[in-house]
DNA sequence: TTCAATTGTTTTAAGCTTAAAACATTACGA
DNA sequence: TCGTAATGTTTTAAGCTTAAAACAATTGAA
């Protein structure tokens, strides 16, 4: 647990908007993007530099805590994997150093020789319950200038954002198929 | 350049969707941190794998690539890093590579031996060039499900977002200082 | 039964990223 | 002038990420 003194003296720099770059010729569709990125990297930073100030963690050890918080039992690698999206390998490294702060430990199947059980130890538990606190609040102080109406609205042209994306690469994948 | 035949005969996976872990007590402001976090990673993959396949190259190139376009004329290292907003070791090793594919060169300053002065090649002037037009269409499509009056929202909704993020870090680091 | 295909995991090579240390050069004050 | 502080860049160490290769174990068909 950091104190207050090990934060720097000067806040870290502003390396999230990417929107100072935009153009006069620049259609609306680019400034959306430019701005949707903006945002998430805004919170996105925030949430990486508070995990590492107040937990001395990173956001894919964060993620693979909750996963088996959620799962409640060991759950292998592969599954590990396919639930974070993520490849196998990163998986593999991500769980070595977990294990190693004692967070999770790592038993071989009895069914299977090929397959690695993990689960959260008593203090990984323990530490991702403060974590997700944590992380809920510094959500909710980033969105607390919103109305809940705004929020409400913001959700609902997301959703049909996704659908749109999804539409386009959906095309995308057919012309690629012929 | 790749042609069709490169690309995986299944589509890729689909390794962007923040949402699926949501939980009934989770909050509204989880929920839209999650969708935006799903729906920028859903264009920021996208545009990657593209960048990838149509031009064998990756979002951090391309950014230096449009910085050095826009500037017009050679940048230092540092102005790079600054602008582009990564630190200055990053910056060394993109252009690095850049140079080894003959996008930019690099050439000492005539008045401070200590700048390096990067600029672009005919070569990587006209890559660009290329790049920037399919990177707009790219983006157009992914959005072309949405009205102009939903991106206006859109818009204006996540500049309110910006501003409560700005806000709660403002807080933040009034907190840390004292 | 045997062996080839499949499945689960780890390793490797490459790239992106940062912070901090190391270096090189310049600026400036005593 | 001299030496220290500041500035610009690169290097290093560490972590995240992927795709592909390597390994290990299981499955299933001949």
């Amino acid at each position: 647990m950091t104190d207050a003194s090990d934060l720097p003296t000067t806040p870290p720099e502003d390396r999230s908007d990417y929107e100072s770059g935009v153009q006069l010729e620049d259609g609306m569709e680019l400034r959306v993007w430019l701005r949707l990125l903006t945002c998430t990297n805004l919170l996105d930073n925030e949430v990486r530099t508070r995990l590492k100030h107040t937990a001395d963690t990173t956001l894919p050890r964060f993620d693979i805590l909750a996963q088996l918080e959620r799962h409640d039992g060991p759950m292998s690698m592969g599954e590990l994997s396919k639930r974070l999206m993520v490849s196998n390998g990163n998986v593999t490294g991500l769980v070595d150093r977990l294990a190693g702060e004692g967070m999770v430990s790592r038993t071989p199947s009895p069914g299977d020789r090929r397959v690695q059980m993990v689960s959260l130890t008593a203090e990984g538990s323990k530490s991702f319950a403060k974590i997700a606190d944590d992380h809920r609040q510094w959500v909710g102080e980033m969105m607390a200038g919103l109305t809940a109406e705004e929020m409400t609205k913001l959700y609902g042209l997301l959703a049909r954002l996704k659908e749109s994306i999804h539409d386009a690469e959906h095309k995308n994948s057919l012309e690629a198929a012929e």
